[in-house]
DNA sequence: ATAGTTTGTACACTGAAGACAGACAAATTG
DNA sequence: CAATTTGTCTGTCTTCAGTGTACAAACTAT
């Protein structure tokens, strides 16, 4: 299910936090659903509950999650996102890099190609 | 040109690896070409001229730049990366957590599925 | 040829931040 | 009511990004 990753610059806590908003996007959670508490998903990362707790913090702050003492942390109806920033740094940019990353790392351009009009089909689609 | 984000926790001499290396990918600098020099370009971005030296470093290791003390940087022919390391990981899964951020951002679907595309028919055209 | 400038590198320092450890308070469970 | 569960808080430690500075080698100009 979700990979953490040592060795990326990025932080474990917002990895966490990446992976898991992607499966919310996506979907897999629905609103009232229940995610595991801090300490079970940490042994299941092996990594430390604070840690976990962080990123579970950051998600609620964008308000996917409803974090309660002792209640876990309960998946929230999504409003809109009202903070309109500019797509091209958002978006354009990371992809143009990460295309290149791929790239550079050998990947064929033939998966590449398959891996982005699936993206765009899903999301066509509202699947995601 | 190249964008510096200080919020960012990507490192600034990997965000310059990053945007150096998706203009290389892209063909906009050909063999031979040369690079400015580490000052200038730390001048131009407004960081210090080791952390850009750092970037070239990391560009020249994978195998895009030759260094040469007091030659500057000149990019090299690049050679096939056989290293082939698995797609989900160094793609497929970045990508959706790219999307999935974009998505909670607040971008519209229809920029995302036009950016996907126009990136796919880049990649088929061989401009990438 | 030589003095001065340019250029990439090496090394030490500083500050920030991520991850962990441990304790705590509140709520659930038996 | 006791024991366990659970998220939070505070403090510590380590790592590392970014900078300051000095240096050696090569280029330039006269």
């Amino acid at each position: 299910m979700l990979r953490i990753d040592l060795a990326s610059h990025v932080p474990v806590y917002e990895q966490i936090a990446n992976g898991l908003r992607a499966e919310l996007v996506a979907g897999r959670f629905g609103p009232g659903d229940k995610l595991p508490t801090v300490r079970t998903l940490a042994i299941d990362l092996g990594v430390h509950h604070n840690t976990v707790a962080q990123a579970y913090r950051q998600l609620a702050e964008e308000g996917w999650l409803e974090l309660k003492r002792h209640r876990g942390a309960t998946v929230r109806e999504r409003h809109r996102p009202s903070n309109r920033s500019d797509g091209t740094e958002t978006f354009a940019r990371p992809l143009r890099e990460l295309l290149a990353k791929a790239l550079a790392a050998g990947l064929p351009r033939k998966m590449l190609i398959r891996e982005l009009l699936d993206s765009a089909h899903r999301l066509e689609a509202g699947a995601l």
